[in-house]
DNA sequence: ACCTGAACACCGTTCAAGT
DNA sequence: ACCTGAACACCGTTCAAGT
């Protein structure tokens, strides 16, 4: 853990897994692209888990400048506050869609992170959810709007709909009536999705929800 | 791909995983286990990638068991229904917590996965969501419900509230002011969580909120 | 048709040895 | 204090060779 420019370390290794993907982030590979051996690394990063931990934090920073919060003072509605939120954490895993297989599996415990969450409470208290609640509802908002970005960026929303049971197989199970409520979405399901649209879809659906939490 | 009993096959890498980890399921490792060498599984399983989508393949389909839906002709009403499969849900990730770094990254596209769409369509109909946002409706409630599995069993809700900000190191920003709504919500924050009721409590709302989709 | 042995090009990590 | 070389115990996958 040595001090040594570690930002632009970890920009560097973003960078390689955004190109070549997550397999390429070996120690091997980052140690010879800092002009190293592998084993020069261990005093550095302490392991591969904790090098992978310091690039989804570069992320988060990245997403999450320093400074002032966006609209702090500006007079941005709590609204518009965790719109802005939600759309920065869905453009993290857009630009990085390595960044989907980690962020489930590892708590992110930086200071941008912890930033992150504040302004969500902060956005929360002042819609008017009561304190108690302010927590669940974090982690709730977060998991749906991380969530969807995952999803989207890993495949598991996939070819949707009808291709997907396509692919599966399932065309003939619809048919002979082994899955009756996609036969009588049929309509709906043929349909190419507008992943932008579905997301600001969901956000306005969010935000109702949350309205509806804080007067009641 | 040869017929030879893949279900059981399927079955004994799944527990390999649940006893040893994810990493434990290699190539060698799984051949050994049925007398083979490693070379010899590809014509069975094609290649790693897609024995892991077997084995998750497997997983949902011990959590769907084939047959009747549950409560199926039995009069249970679509929350019931809902909350059944969101239960199994989470089930799933508690009983195979590895099953939470793969989730996000490959479309379920078997059968007993279509066989889960077709009862939460099928609900959400029930309920009186209409036909147009049905489809993204089940997109939304799955990821909440498997989001918020997946950061229980992989650990990104990890420590929760205070206790992560201290191992971030973060108490000192709180204390600073750099953490304003953390400080007002200290209160809240330093409790300890309950995961089951927050998932029940999760789980009411949802409800709640299909409710109004419906009416409105 | 099905399986094996040997090999290729890698991994993360440890540790004694160097300067 | 910092780095290297060699080694350990592995990976997924290819391919010619066996029966």
């Amino acid at each position: 853990m040595v001090g040594e420019a570690q930002p632009e370390n970890d920009r560097r290794r973003v960078i390689l897994a955004d190109e070549q993907g997550l397999d390429a982030v070996s120690m091997r590979a980052v140690a010879q692209r800092a002009g190293l051996t592998a084993m020069a690394l261990y005093p550095h990063v302490g392991s591969k888990a904790e090098l992978l931990d310091q690039m989804l934090g570069r992320l988060v920073s990245e997403v999450m400048p320093a400074g002032p919060a966006p609209g702090e003072g500006a007079g941005l509605c709590w609204q518009q506050r965790l719109y802005f939120l939600a759309r920065q954490g869905r453009r993290l895993f857009r630009d990085h869609p390595w960044a989907a297989a980690l962020i489930f599996s590892r708590p992110a415990a930086t200071a941008e992170a912890a930033r992150a969450s504040d302004e969500v409470y902060a956005a929360l208290l002042e819609a008017g959810v009561p304190e108690s609640e302010v927590p669940r509802l974090e982690r709730m908002l977060t998991t749906v709007v991380i969530g969807y970005a995952a999803s989207e960026a890993g495949g598991r929303f996939g070819p949707g709909g009808i291709e997907r049971a396509r692919r599966g197989g399932l065309t003939a199970a619809v048919r002979e009536g082994s899955l009756p409520a996609h036969a009588a979405l049929a309509r709906w399901l043929e349909q190419p999705v507008d992943w932008d649209a579905e997301f600001e879809a969901d956000l306005r659906d969010v935000m109702r929800f949350i309205e509806t939490v804080a007067s009641g």
